[in-house]
DNA sequence: CCTCGGAAGTTAGAATCTCTAACTCCAATT
DNA sequence: AATTGGAGTTAGAGATTCTAACTTCCGAGG
């Protein structure tokens, strides 16, 4: 890489640093062109020259975001183990993750940016993250079904690359996530803040029934 | 009531209008006072005699969509019958009123409006719409728990005026309300457009499964 | 019926935002 | 050494919310 490209680089990766700040502390309508430009000792308009416009910026915060979470989630079901371990592990990190940078997580799976649209390399980092879930899940000895639901499930597994599993498998994944998510977006919104109710215990219930599917069939 | 007051709060209620107008088409920032105000054949400063600022405007409209929510949901639950069935009412009525203004949900339970904080008055219409689902879940034959989960939930439904239910239906309400949820604001956000999975058989799934659990323990 | 107080609306403007255009300047490449 | 192009600047357009000062006008009370 040319040395122009690597200081383009190195300033890049400090704006979106400093954008995360902003999102951390004031949520994504403080992410000001001009307030990160100040806040590295430069006029705003001079940032025009690394990102096109604020919602390239924005949008390549949730495809960043997209890859770590992907990743921390790798890591996590990484280790193999029981099926039921396996997703507590990932479940988890994964709330870790969400707690760790709320704005972000927000950002990620909240009220949509209003002009964006995911691009392609978007999808694949989102889809990195879906994989890593199902890792998770993995194993399932039940027989296969054959609703419509299941034919679009398998149809979408295929796209998606994890069309190894069975539909059954995959429909669990997007259960599990999705209750998952249920809980960790009210949480994170903040809708258990005053009534005395510990997230953690909800979430935790909540996993342990999820972890039940593997037991054995009554 | 006044007349002056009553052309006051005819004028307030059309600026809400016009804002649920503006929500549905452009999202959250869209909901400009400027725009309303051109709209009503107005200039925009003289909506601050309405409302004191842009962020009563958004936490009325909160308010108001919490309070509507709960009658959809009332209504939904109110025709008696087996608790799977009213479990289907409710769950179905509430993703109807999800989907017929997308915007409007997410604006209640998706990323939290900047500098707000909800009012006692929403707080209420909030339990309201808690509380009719806690109706659809009704009966239970199980048990009673007593973890600490359950101990801080009771103590919650105490003081939401729900205390008659056992913690475990509260848990179980609760339970139901963010897998719904979970769902709902994926649908909403649009995390399903591409995946050639209809969100509706995800849907309706995921409330079979939750009616399951009134049938007779294994 | 008539006055008058206050509500409602206007314009002007401050402070913020994103983003464009034109310009300067410096550094790396040729 | 000359040139080219990237990076930064200032100026400014067009938005935004919201305040202040001013005008107009209507409903309520005498």
């Amino acid at each position: 890489m040319d040395r122009r490209q690597q200081y383009r680089e190195q300033t890049r990766q400090e704006v979106k640093r400093l954008a995360l700040e902003q999102l951390a502390e004031h949520g994504v309508a403080g992410i000001s062109v001009n307030a990160i430009g100040k806040r590295m000792g430069v006029t705003g308009p001079a940032l025009y020259r690394y990102f096109v416009n604020r919602d390239a910026l924005l949008t390549e915060l949730i495809s960043d975001g997209y890859h770590d979470l992907a990743d921390t989630l790798q890591a996590a079901v990484t280790p193999p183990g029981a099926p039921a371990a396996r997703l507590l592990a990932a479940a988890t990190a994964l709330r870790a993750w969400a707690l760790a940078a709320p704005h972000r997580y927000l950002l990620l799976f909240g009220t949509p940016v209003p002009g964006y649209q995911a691009p392609e390399h978007t999808l694949a980092a989102a889809n990195r993250a879906m994989t890593a879930l199902l890792t998770a899940v993995g194993e399932d000895s039940r027989p296969p079904a054959s609703d419509p639901l299941h034919g679009q499930v398998a149809e979408w597994g295929r796209r998606m690359g994890h069309g190894h599993l069975t539909s059954r498998q995959q429909h669990w994944g997007l259960t599990v996530w999705s209750r998952l998510h249920g809980l960790l977006s009210l949480e994170v919104a903040g809708q258990f803040e005053l009534s005395g109710i510990d997230p953690e215990l909800l979430f935790l219930a909540e996993v342990e029934t999820l972890a039940a599917w593997w037991e054995p069939e009554s």
